[in-house]
DNA sequence: CTGAATCCAACCCGATACTG
DNA sequence: CAGTATCGGGTTGGATTCAG
C-alpha cells in the first residue's frame, strides 16, 4: 500500500516544520522534537528521504556531519499541512468540548 | 492528548465521504466500505460521535435501525481533507517516482 | 556525532463467532 | 439489523545499549 504519504504518523509533521526554514542536522533536530529517540527519528527521516520529501547529505569530515533538507516536493506538504493546522485552530476547542460532555454522558 | 481528531486512521475520512450527502444506517455504511469488520466500523463511529463529529439515533423499531449523521463541526473535516486530496492528486504520482528510484538504488 | 541493534509495550486492525 | 466478545497478528514507537 505505497499511499498515502504518512504525514499522520507521530513525528513527521514536526519534522517537517523543523526543517521548513533551511538543512538541519541530525542533533539540531533531536532538540525541538524532545523525547524522540534516535532510532524512531531515523526512521521517520528515512521513510521522508525514500518518500521524497527531503534529501539527506553526508559530509565526510570528522566528527561526522549529517544534513536533512526538504526538497521541493516536500515544501508542498505546508499547504495541506496548514489546512489542518487551521482546523485545529478554528474548531480545537469544539472538539474538546464534545469530549468532556460525552465523558459527561458516560 | 486530547489532539488531534484522528483523521489519519482507516476509515474515518471514508466514513466522512459515505455521510457527506445525508444521513447512513449503519449496514448502508457497510457496502461501500468493503471489507470493514462491524467491530472496526463500530469502533470507528463511536470515536467520532465522542469527538462531535457525528450523531447517532437509534429508532426503537423493529428490525432496529440506527442512523448516522455529520454534525455541522462534522462537515467542517471536509476542508483540510479536500486540501490532502488535492494534495495527492497533484504530488501522488511524484512520490510514487521517489519510492521506485530508492527502491532501485537498494 | 550519527546512528544501528535489540528488546519490548501498546495500539490498530482484522477474523470469527455469537446476541438482542 | 446492529452490533458485542474474543482472539491474535502486524505495525509503531520507546528504552536501552553499543558502534563507527
Amino acid at each position: 500500500m505505497p499511499f498515502p504519504v504518512r504525514v499522520g504518523d507521530k513525528w513527521t509533521a514536526k519534522i517537517l516544520v523543523c526543517l521548513r526554514d533551511g538543512p538541519r542536522r541530525f542533533s539540531e533536530l533531536q532538540v525541538p522534537l524532545a523525547r524522540v529517540t534516535p532510532k524512531v527519528l531515523t526512521e521517520s527521516l528515512r521513510a521522508m528521504e525514500r518518500d521524497g520529501m527531503i534529501t539527506r547529505t553526508v559530509y565526510d569530515e570528522m566528527p561526522p556531519r549529517v544534513e536533512y533538507e526538504l526538497t521541493p516536493l516536500g515544501h508542498t506538504l505546508f499547504e495541506p499541512l496548514a489546512a489542518s493546522c487551521a482546523w485545529n485552530a478554528e474548531h480545537g476547542e469544539a472538539v474538546a468540548r464534545a469530549r468532556e460532555e460525552h465523558a459527561q454522558r458516560v
